[in-house]
DNA sequence: AGCACCTGTGAGTTTTACGCAACTATTGAA
DNA sequence: TTCAATAGTTGCGTAAAACTCACAGGTGCT
């Protein structure tokens, strides 16, 4: 088999003129001049060694030999477009559905899901929860949002959107028996924490240059929750103090139902954006851009 | 209908990277180099937001998306394989019939028709002869070889080959009776003439310098002929003397069989190759260059 | 570990296609 | 007949696409 095809920006071309019946229009269908076409039509004619179109007036008509290409070739092209748009759809027309913890989707994701989805139709978003707080394991989401500190495995691409920060909550009345200047003034406080985060009043405490000492004698009056969550409402509800991502606790800080008095830190996590391999890339990649904009703001 | 077909030159790469299941082959099939491939791969993969392949050992192996595609696009490019080369071997195989008045065949062409065959085997040669010897009439033939003098029409294309040059021959028996230094002197023969050139002694009379009146003289003792061929048959047979194409009667002036004694002129006609619009370019170009150095020499 | 084999990628180069504009040819109307 | 309008062709310079080369990184076999 001697697969010697033609030029295929030819074969475009003659295809396009065979069934419009006019350079002209078939340049206006492949957005270039008539000139180009003409040009692809010529080329085709010396591949050939014949004239598949003849002069009729001020147009052509296909010769016999360009009527038998055609007939073949249309329907080639037909397919192929077909094929193409097919995939296409496929593609798009496909729910993105994004993951995401429980807290996250309940304290930054849902609040913003009209926006979103306003901003981004084309991705026809559904959200479902991630039960583990950590997105390592794959499952059948188009992406998992999640926090998480590198290294991560080599088998996802992983999209850092931003740094993470966390910082000690607690009720304003709480709050008010605490000092301010003083981080380790909390320790009056029950400390509550969730099992998924282990590290965070150990990091917490060092990040404010207190004593492993003061700390580890405040943590024998704990209350854990199984999820980022509760703890949350805990917090809220006075039961004592928390760490929690500030991105979490944004929207209590600002309504005043939350205090930070101690300000926020840095962690070595990341808020990112997990994509299983082979997933959409310009839709994950839209989805991130929408994601940046939105934490700038 | 948007017709946004992706770049095809991509979706051929891609088509033979999964009809041959490697990077490497369809590289060599398609006589580029592996980098290249991989390049149109990769584009396609961002023109439709999905993996088409995924690494699988030293290999790929097709996604999901990617074999959906497949199942479309091979066929395409299949049946555009098959269109193309169908209409290839239809001008390619088709036999080439060269139409040629019967004197040019007869005395010329067909002495050299073996060795036309061996050099240009593709063309499948076939000679029909040409009734009229002027090749105006538009036959079924792909070209005709002929005398004509321009102009010619608009409608084909006439590949000038040589200048024609007559000459007035005879046979070795009446050029005895002759003075080869006055070419007046062959009035004493017959003059022998065909129909198709009613203005072949008038030019060479002219030509030659001599009086329209001793040709007038002379031309009461003629005989005609319906075919050139017949004519230059009868020039051998010593029944008076021809004018003739040098070309038709090289062969029997170097055998001794005819004379020329007062050599040969040019005329305006040409030894031309006709071609009808829109016959095969190629083959058309190929055996008007093998006459040409054939004429040579 | 070493080697053979396969695919991906950055840099630079060649090839191709394209736009522009001028030209030819045909048609239909003034 | 002349004129304008429509369609296709072509030379030339430029812009973009595709390619080669060389190297990097990964996999499987011995």
């Amino acid at each position: 088999m001697h697969h010697s095809l033609p030029p295929l920006s030819a074969l475009r071309a003659f295809e396009a003129t065979a069934r419009l019946g006019s350079v002209t229009a078939a340049a206006d269908e492949l957005s270039v001049t008539h000139g180009a076409v003409s040009r692809q039509l010529k080329s085709l004619d010396e591949h050939f060694g014949v004239a598949l179109f003849t002069k009729a007036g001020r147009g052509l008509v296909l010769t016999h030999h360009g009527e038998r290409l055609q007939s073949g070739v249309g329907d080639a092209f037909a397919k192929l477009r077909y094929s193409c748009t097919l995939l296409k759809h496929e593609v798009e027309e496909a729910p993105f559905t994004l993951a995401c913890p429980g807290s996250l989707l309940a304290r930054w994701l849902i609040p913003r899901l009209d926006r979103l989805n306003q901003a981004l139709p084309e991705l026809k978003l559904q959200v479902v929860v991630s039960d583990s707080e950590q997105p390592g394991t794959p499952s059948d989401a188009s992406a998992t949002l999640a926090f998480s500190a590198p290294p991560w495995p080599s088998d996802v691409e992983v999209i850092e959107l931003i740094p993470e920060e966390i910082c000690a909550v607690l009720s304003p009345r709480l709050a008010e028996a605490c000092d301010a200047s003083h981080p380790a003034s909390l320790f009056t406080n029950k400390l509550l924490y969730t099992a998924s985060r282990p590290q965070a009043w150990p990091q917490w405490a060092a990040a404010q240059g207190l004593e492993t000492a003061a700390l580890e004698k405040a943590l024998k009056q704990v209350q854990g929750f199984a999820h980022l969550y509760y703890l949350m409402e805990a917090a809220v509800a006075g039961l004592g103090v928390a760490i929690a991502p500030r991105l979490l606790v944004e929207d209590d800080l600002k309504s005043g139902r939350l205090l930070a008095p101690w300000g926020s830190i840095e962690t070595p996590a990341r808020l990112c954006l997990w994509l299983p391999k082979h997933t959409n890339a310009r839709r994950s990649e839209s989805l991130a851009t929408w994601l940046r904009e939105e934490l700038k703001g």
